[in-house]
DNA sequence: CGAATTTGACCTGCGC
DNA sequence: GCGCAGGTCAAATTCG
């Protein structure tokens, strides 16, 4: 009782703080509307710490530090539900800076859960978010276990809060029945899943005995040549180093998904049920909605608990920012289990070999050239990065890369996928940790420990690995699409570029077993329903 | 012959 | 309570 008393005092000095807090950002504010006619003689640095005080003692923004850090936040202007603030600093002028301060000014935490996650080795935090539920132990009793084990306290803390079980869902275009990602995976199941002709197989992982991680793979039924694999589970065990690049991704997403506010986006765009941050490359769509699927997956029977909360990496091109957008506007109402679908549509256009040299990541043919340059000092998914950091860079520092195709966008949507990255923590996290997953997975196994080694510069311009700035330079058109596409575009390493494992200090990021396989290649993906098919 | 896959049966959760 | 659908089990079958 006296410490829960003592608590109690605790947590009341904090309300009286934040609320002495909003009371000040308020009349700040407040005198700021007043000065608005004469916002532009204004001072940028000053209006900028009162647009984040304003934004992080908002009441109703509460749910937002959930996410980060219990720092004062006051120097963590990642926030975007009110963008009233924003928007005026915005028109103040250096507009630029202010989208790129957005973008990187972030301290790319992992959310709680993996903070607290002891992880000797890297890849145990690959694969997903659920790693509080290793903290007690399996979250699948691994075998012979649902008939008659009596439920561990975990699994009924899972089963408790269904927002633990978080599955990533991965679209890919694929000719080959399963997705190669460098994992050992067994059969142990199929199903013909209501709405989709195609059976849905079942997979356990294998690499250990007694792993929790399992996935589903299926077809999509509006389009066959997509394949829809969706992991569940956390590897208890070292993973190989071909795996640990898909493995990290999904994990980021599902930390992204398990740990994200959702709140912080709500400001964004009109519904408030969603936030999508269209970077054509990288397109995000964070959505929280009470339907159990995705929402571009009408037929599709994948997460069809609606305890499941999953993630969606689309590595398609089929997608599109803005008809998703449609889509998603007629959605309902937010709700508890969320649906979160991360589209990296585009990608596969850039079926090409990622290359590390010089301490820049890029994509294709254009990599060499443009990578022994210098180090380029942006961060770039797809084309629309381009429009943004890297073209806020490619002007100032590059002139030859303007002439690169850069499609035009629509000015508020730029922002507001600045915006909707950079006003959600756990988005950072999760970027963080791809892009490690990314780098690491080529620089020593680091994948692990994203954090640790990447710092954002404080500068908003450069996010930087070990000091060495990288670009990500994904979408470049590409015409040879033979490679495989059935691994994720960033994963595939099908034919590498013969330079870049010359170079000193050139790493592919993925091995050559991300590979598809071949009806030859029995491998690490067993086939799974070329025969029932008919 | 062992390992992997297939496949029908069974279990469980959810909606009506 | 019942039926449906998703998920899993395990014996049978196939593969290398």
């Amino acid at each position: 009782m006296g410490e829960v008393m003592e608590e109690n005092q605790r947590l009341r000095m904090c309300l009286d703080r934040a609320m002495k807090d909003y009371r000040a950002l308020q009349m700040q504010f407040n005198d700021m509307v007043q000065q608005e006619p004469n916002k532009s003689a204004e001072p940028n640095k000053s209006s900028s710490t009162i647009t984040t005080h304003q934004e992080t003692e908002e009441p109703e923004l509460v749910s937002l530090s959930l996410g980060m850090s219990s720092s004062d936040g006051k120097k963590d202007d990642h926030f975007s539900g009110k963008n009233q603030g924003k928007e005026k600093v915005d028109k103040d002028g250096d507009h630029d800076k202010k989208v790129l301060a957005l973008g990187l000014d972030c301290k790319f935490e992992l959310p709680k859960d993996q903070e607290n996650e002891p992880s000797p080795n890297p890849s145990l935090e690959a694969s997903s978010g659920e790693v509080k539920e290793e903290e007690g132990g399996e979250k699948w009793p691994p075998q012979k276990s649902l008939k008659n084990v009596v439920r561990s306290e975990e699994d009924e803390v899972s089963q408790q809060n269904p927002a633990k079980r978080a599955r990533v869902s991965v679209r890919v275009r694929c000719d080959t029945p399963t997705m190669n990602d460098g994992c050992q995976w067994r059969k142990y199941g199929q199903k013909i899943a209501k709405g989709n002709p195609c059976p849905r197989a079942y997979y356990r992982c294998t690499v250990a005995p007694n792993c929790p991680v399992r996935k589903q793979v299926q077809r999509c039924a509006e389009d066959m040549s997509i394949l829809i694999t969706t992991y569940e589970g956390t590897h208890n065990h070292p993973l190989p180093v071909a795996a640990t690049a898909m493995a990290s991704t999904t994990s980021a997403a599902a930390s992204m998904l398990m740990s994200g506010s959702t709140t912080s986006t709500s400001g964004l765009l009109p519904p408030s049920n969603f936030a999508s941050a269209n970077l054509n490359g990288l397109n995000f769509f964070l959505s929280d909605n009470s339907k159990p699927k995705p929402f571009y997956l009408p037929n599709s029977s994948l997460s069809s608990s609606p305890s499941f909360p999953t993630i969606t990496l689309d590595l398609t091109t089929s997608s599109n920012a803005s008809s998703n957008l449609t889509k998603l506007g007629s959605f309902p109402p937010r709700s508890y289990s969320a649906t979160r679908d991360l589209n990296f549509s585009s990608l596969e256009s850039n079926a090409l070999p990622l290359s590390w040299s010089n301490g820049v990541l890029s994509y294709g043919p254009q990599a060499q050239p443009y990578n022994k340059n210098q180090s380029i000092s942006s961060l770039n998914f797809g084309r629309q990065p381009q429009e943004t950091l890297y073209q806020s860079y490619s002007q100032k520092n590059h002139p030859i890369l303007n002439s690169s195709a850069q499609q035009s966008l629509p000015a508020e949507t730029i922002a507001a996928a600045t915006k909707a990255i950079t006003s959600d923590p756990s988005f950072q996290s999760a970027l963080a940790a791809a892009l490690t997953s990314i780098i690491g997975s080529g620089t020593g196994g680091t994948t692990g420990a994203p954090v640790s080694q990447t710092s954002a510069d404080k500068s908003g311009q450069n996010l930087k690995l070990n000091d060495q700035s990288f670009p990500i330079l994904s979408s470049f058109p590409s015409s040879t699409s033979t490679v495989n596409k059935c691994a994720p575009t960033f994963l595939n390493s099908s034919k590498p570029p013969s330079s870049a494992n010359s170079q000193p200090g050139s790493l592919m990021f993925l091995s050559p077993s991300l590979s598809f396989p071949t009806p030859s290649n029995k491998s690490t993906s067993p086939g799974d329903n070329r025969d029932r098919i008919s």
